[in-house]
DNA sequence: ATATACCCGACTAAAATAGTCAAGTTTACG
DNA sequence: CGTAAACTTGACTATTTTAGTCGGGTATAT
């Protein structure tokens, strides 16, 4: 059970950002350098975060990114969520008209399952982004 | 995030077991046909779950797979650790020389990424087999 | 004997991952 | 006004992981 890197580099590079008081515009290139991305890496990455109002971008020499919101507001899953990191553990759906495993009714561990996306979703929902950067 | 398959599958399969009373041994291919998991991938499941001490195995006509343990004592981190299902969600690694993305030092959110671990575990940690079949 | 069932290594198609590449557009600043 | 810094975007790709299959075993109850 893995987290892809395009979240993990999403929470790392917004704890970048608001671990600096002062908010003027962060540029990609600095994140880069100090969080070891590749710096195109984290123009795909960007990207999804503004389209999902979590950065708003000022282009031009001297701009860069800002968080739209205070990072004692921001949740985590909030993050998640924009990189489409979507915390369902398996293929097991409920609102598909295949049931669980190809078939028509609910498998055994269905709601094994739910709840196991329901306590991670809960860790998300429960952190802020400021969170990681008052230690 | 997902769960792969064969945890998946594994949890089914031993869920199928336990909710027969009667300790005979289930054969995998009455287990198969219950819950619509291919065979040849069961075997490759249970090989696991055996040198891991969960199931055993008799072999022959007649035979099959039973439990070792009561499916009130069997924990369901004791099955994905068997499939070596790692809760690790990130590449960040204590242990390695490196810290994380390949630093010297813990990234910004090293922390964040153990607790997250601690957390998914102690969902599995808490949940019995026999959870699965009261309902 | 023989059918049933476990045993086990090797292989593979398809999907996901983790990026890179290339070609822009916008804007601050000298 | 020119230019460099910085954002914008779509397409592409190598590698790895996943989710199995294949095929040839071995053990044993009847």
């Amino acid at each position: 059970m893995r987290l892809n890197s395009k979240s993990r580099y999403a929470v790392m590079a917004l704890a970048d950002m608001a671990s600096f008081i002062d908010n003027k515009p962060v540029s990609l290139r600095d994140i880069s350098l100090r969080q070891s991305i590749s710096l195109q890496y984290l123009e795909q990455i960007f990207l999804r975060l503004k389209k999902n109002n979590i950065v708003k971008s000022i282009r031009g020499v001297k701009g860069g990114y800002v968080l739209t919101k205070d990072a004692s507001t921001l949740k985590l899953s909030e993050i998640f969520s924009a990189l489409d990191e979507n915390v369902k553990t398996t293929g097991c759906d409920n609102n598909s008209k295949k049931g669980c495993n190809g078939r028509s009714t609910k498998c055994i561990t269905h709601n094994l399952w739910d709840e196991l996306d329901v306590h991670i979703n809960a860790f998300f929902e429960n952190k802020k982004l400021e969170d990681l950067i008052k230690n």
